[in-house]
DNA sequence: GTCAAATTGACAATATTTTAACAGGAATTT
DNA sequence: AAATTCCTGTTAAAATATTGTCAATTTGAC
């Protein structure tokens, strides 16, 4: 039996970025590079490249360094992208409509089944290449479709209720955009886009430079 | 001297989270909290509770803990809340316009000043409290309105040229929503919302799931 | 074919982050 | 007002994460 190791949360956050680089790579034509070459690029060390790969088993050869084309690819099977996944919008506002507008997603294979609202004037109609319905059309669609991951960007109250909607389908996954901690059972994965938490950050970043600053004029 | 201790940014990052649980009491009328119950609300560790604020010198007292309304406005303080924001939308596609008609950030002190897009057929067009207008009056803007945070929300090759103008401006900050790394200089902040990033980061999860159950059916 | 240069994967050494433990002060109870 | 409980800030310990080092192996030059 293999030995389960759990990878840690740190290095999947960067693997998308990797994924990334490699894919520019390949745009530019380059076959091969090494975890000197790619550290500079991505500015981080050669070894947290290494160490971060060797996670998952080693795709790199002495002497050679990594195929891009083959690392890529290994990448983006672990992420899970090599098969598709698909979603349901659960809030059709700006936000919302702007993410299955979003043709990146689709490239990647992540594909739009449907929309939903609460609002009956949005009813029948299209945003990119669905339907808006209603709400209470949700659960059954995703029993059928076999949804994987429902994309919620409506009010946090809203979303709290939803969230325990979601909890009794077979939904696998929640992309958040509300401004809440969902409750949901554990078989439930959540991705959190806090987008308040981030542009909080950031002023964070500008206040504590003033402070450098000001401190320093002392 | 101050010792200029560097927070980290595990910690930063946690603030927000905080500064949200923080309000959602004071909406409940509580006046005071103990590590420990915020501990228990938030699935943290109340030692991590205690540490994160202690980075900032101690907000509670022994035997009563935290006075909740007191330690809310210290931590907006921290994170730069206490005071207004300027902003300008690069981008006025239609996640630019919903991050625009996003009123939460208005209240938090985040004010867009005015909306920029390449597109002729935009110039003009209101989107939530401002005009579109063209790139070509994006410098001047910037550096009469001492705007302090950029928000990029134009497709990746558009997004470097951009970064390039904005290094060149009193711009303080870049929000950026664009897939790529900016290259700008230091005293410019950069938060990325990789939205690409974060939803492969949940398709990792899923992917994780179903092996660990086909490894268990072996 | 031999040798120098390049480069990984593994492991060891640091550094950082998180958690636990506890002394001491404040609030509350009796 | 004494005693008990509560709870912070701080220090210590444990757990994680990152970085540095190097033997082993491959490539590429001559």
């Amino acid at each position: 039996m293999l030995e389960e190791k759990e990878i840690s949360q740190a290095v999947i956050s960067r693997l998308p970025r990797y994924y990334r680089y490699l894919q520019d790579l390949i745009d530019e034509g380059t076959e091969r590079i090494s975890s000197k070459e790619l550290s500079e690029r991505m500015h981080v060390t050669a070894s947290q490249i290494r160490q971060d790969f060797n996670n998952f088993g080693g795709f790199g050869q002495q002497g050679y360094g990594y195929n891009v084309r083959y690392l890529h690819d290994e990448i983006g099977q672990i992420l899970g992208l090599d098969q598709e996944h698909s979603m349901v919008l659960i809030g059709a506002g700006n936000l919302g409509q702007a993410l299955v507008g979003y043709m990146n997603f689709k490239r990647r294979g992540f594909v739009f089944k449907a929309a939903f609202d609460c609002k009956p004037e949005l009813y029948g109609k299209k945003v990119g290449q669905v339907v808006i319905r209603p709400m209470n059309e949700l659960t059954g669609l995703i029993e059928q479709e076999k949804i994987e991951i429902a994309v919620l960007t409506v009010p946090k109250t809203a979303a709290m209720d939803i969230a325990k909607v979601l909890s009794g389908t077979c939904i696998r996954a929640i992309w958040n955009f509300a401004h809440v901690d969902l409750p949901v059972p554990e078989r439930i994965q959540v991705e959190n886009v806090h987008l308040s938490d981030s542009l909080m950050k950031l002023s964070y970043q500008i206040r504590s430079i003033d402070q450098a600053d000001q401190e320093k004029a002392d």
